[in-house]
RNA sequence: GUUUCGGUAGCUCAGUAGGAUAGAGCAAUGGCCUUCUAAGCCAUCGGUCGGGGGUUCGAAUCCCUCCCGGAAUGCCA
């Protein structure tokens, strides 16, 4: 048995003393939560309190009743204390709490996983940004975040495609391929003029240089626009591709928005929707009734001069996930697209879709500062701070923990002064340096003749209040990769992580873990070990990587 | 105006299917390296949880109202 099995077994308990009792209700949860302060107890649940209504007694008297079923029979609680205002407070004996040890010593990565996702398998679209320049620290944070739900979901045990829709079509690939134009030919000094809504980063400036390498003064003599096109959109994608891979983000999709044309589905979507009245025509537009779905008023899909708006595609897009078989499509979006949403679900709804099995995730803005202060970003200007740059500057480690510390829909703060600094104000490191000091006691142990192949598996040394805090810290963990799945929310693992190095480097300041005492060195050598597999498993969840040496 | 996300320590942020003295990091102050990495540990300082009402045994958390900031409100994407 191990310790999620003993709280559940503990919950179960109470439930039949509840019955015996006569108290018991279907609609009251029995929970059992780690208290914050280890003078409660290991455990503590509320159901005394949650049943004084019912019972019509105190909430004490309740837990007294509760806690006299309990307390002859269960071995493997060395006490159980009625505190407060009637919460009833379990302590577990520590010769059980180090079982985890051996659990994770044995299960190694396997240590956390879940089958939460059986027969479930989510789409989950993130970053998604146009192939029009490189990225920015906008799309770091939503390549992080995105990345990371993925690994935590996966672990979870869900089965999930990460994806990333190309805007290879439409408007602005229009103008990306005019920006090339117009930069290719200041490069020959002929007359040139930027597109109103062109892109003026200095990459579309060097994606001309490269066309001039390769073709000369070809497309001055003839009509170089198709090229431009699609030279941009795969030049400018690769780039981006590869900010990724160095970012330690990979896609399994990229679905290309032009393939939807190519296969005739954007047409096919809109006649559908004709056909069957989801549209009327007015002012020369076609509209979509989407406010028959919870939207605040109908779309254009069909503009006046007869082409799509964005939306229009992008319903297409949505019914070709639909159509691939997922259980549940994720949208990872920028918190400027929240409007986008209702006129999205409805769609959805018209196409023979459940609109609940679009679940949307926003990211609010990350507000840049530099030396104190704001950093505006431009288009017009092409001044952005590049995900490249930063990666440079510090390494992809720093920057996907800092944003993967934050909760997806917190405005933030990026202080880019501190973010590039390596020092211990980034608290990556902290982390890092925990598994590090592991790594290097370990180098140690084995130079001094311990065995690190196999760990011992009975510990009757390990008693001291840090051991045993930073053991009960290990066997958080596979709770704390629940509730960030299934709250989508990985900040709350960087909170576990920091928490756990907390433990140890605590634990570590206090306790020697070489000594003369070889039974009580191998316990503590199995115990780092544990700790040293679940840093670093819950590292690589957020992609961050665990060294051996600092 | 409407929709939406925020307002918690000097700063950046956790904590919200109501629970025990509201937490962490950084910053500030004071200690700890002849012993496994001081990118560390320990301690101190620091808060009318934006304001005001309400709901109840109990509210940062739920309801109402007001104030302040971001975003959206396109036949842009």
């Amino acid at each position: 048995m191990n310790i999620q099995e003993l709280v559940l077994d503990i919950k179960d308990h109470i439930k039949n003393i509840l019955k015996d009792l006569g108290y018991f209700d279907e609609n009251i949860n029995i929970t059992l939560e780690v208290p914050k302060g280890k003078s409660n107890g290991d455990y503590s649940t509320n159901v005394a309190m949650q049943y004084a209504r019912i019972a019509r007694k105190s909430p004490r008297v309740i837990a007294d009743e509760i806690v006299n079923k309990v307390k002859s029979e269960d071995h493997f609680i060395e006490k159980i204390e009625i505190a407060g205002p009637g919460f009833i407070n379990f302590y577990i004996k520590s010769s059980f709490i180090t079982n985890v040890i051996k659990d994770i010593n044995i299960l190694k990565d396997n240590f956390g996983n879940h089958d939460l996702g059986q027969g479930e398998f989510y789409n989950i679209e993130f970053v998604s940004a146009n192939p029009t320049g490189l990225l920015h620290i906008g799309h770091a944070r939503g390549a992080a975040a995105g990345d990371s739900l993925c690994r935590i979901l996966s672990k979870a045990g869900y089965k999930v495609e990460k994806e990333f829709y190309v805007n290879d079509a439409g408007n602005q690939i229009k103008n990306l391929a005019a920006s090339i134009q117009a930069r290719y030919r200041e490069l020959f000094d002929l007359e040139a003029t930027m597109p109103e809504d062109g892109y003026f980063g200095k990459e579309i400036i060097e994606t001309a240089k490269d066309i001039k390498k390769l073709h000369n003064d070809k497309f001055i003599h003839e009509d170089g626009f198709e090229f431009f096109r699609q030279y941009g959109v795969d030049s400018l994608l690769n780039e981006l591709k590869k900010d990724l891979k160095d970012f330690g983000v990979d896609f399994d999709v990229w679905f290309s928005e032009k393939s939807l044309y190519d296969q005739d589905l954007v047409n096919k979507t809109v006649k559908y929707l004709i056909d069957n009245d989801y549209t009327y025509e007015f002012e020369g537009a076609v509209w979509l009734k989407t406010s028959e779905y919870s939207d605040e008023k109908d779309r254009v899909i069909i503009k006046t001069d007869k082409t799509f708006t964005y939306v229009t595609p992008d319903i297409a897009y949505h019914k070709n996930k639909l159509d691939r078989g997922y259980t549940k499509l994720i949208d990872i979006l920028g918190g400027d697209h929240h409007g986008y949403i209702p006129r999205l679900k409805a769609a959805i709804e018209m196409v023979g879709g459940n609109s609940d099995t679009l679940e949307v995730e926003l990211l609010q803005m990350v507000k840049v500062l530099q030396d104190g202060i704001e950093v505006k970003m431009s288009k017009r200007s092409g001044k952005a701070i590049t995900i490249r740059d930063l990666v440079d500057e510090v390494g992809p480690d720093p920057i996907r923990y800092f944003f993967a510390m934050r909760s997806l829909n917190t405005h933030m703060d990026l202080d880019l002064d501190l973010a590039i600094r390596q020092t211990n104000e980034n608290p990556v490191y902290y982390v890092q340096y925990a598994h590090a000091r592991i790594c290097s006691i370990f180098r140690q142990a084995v130079e001094k003749g311990f065995n690190l192949d196999t760990f011992t598996t009975e510990f009757s040394t390990l008693t001291s209040e840090k051991t045993l805090e930073l053991v009960s810290k290990l066997s958080e963990y596979p709770n704390a990769i629940k509730v960030a799945a299934t709250q989508r929310a990985p900040h709350k693992l960087t909170n576990y992580i920091n928490s756990l190095a907390s433990s140890f480097h605590s634990f570590y300041n206090d306790e020697h873990v070489i000594t003369e005492n070889a039974q009580n060195t191998n316990e503590r050598l199995a115990l780092l070990n544990a700790t040293k597999i679940v840093l670093k498993d819950a590292l690589s969840l957020v992609g961050v990587s665990a060294p051996e040496k600092m």
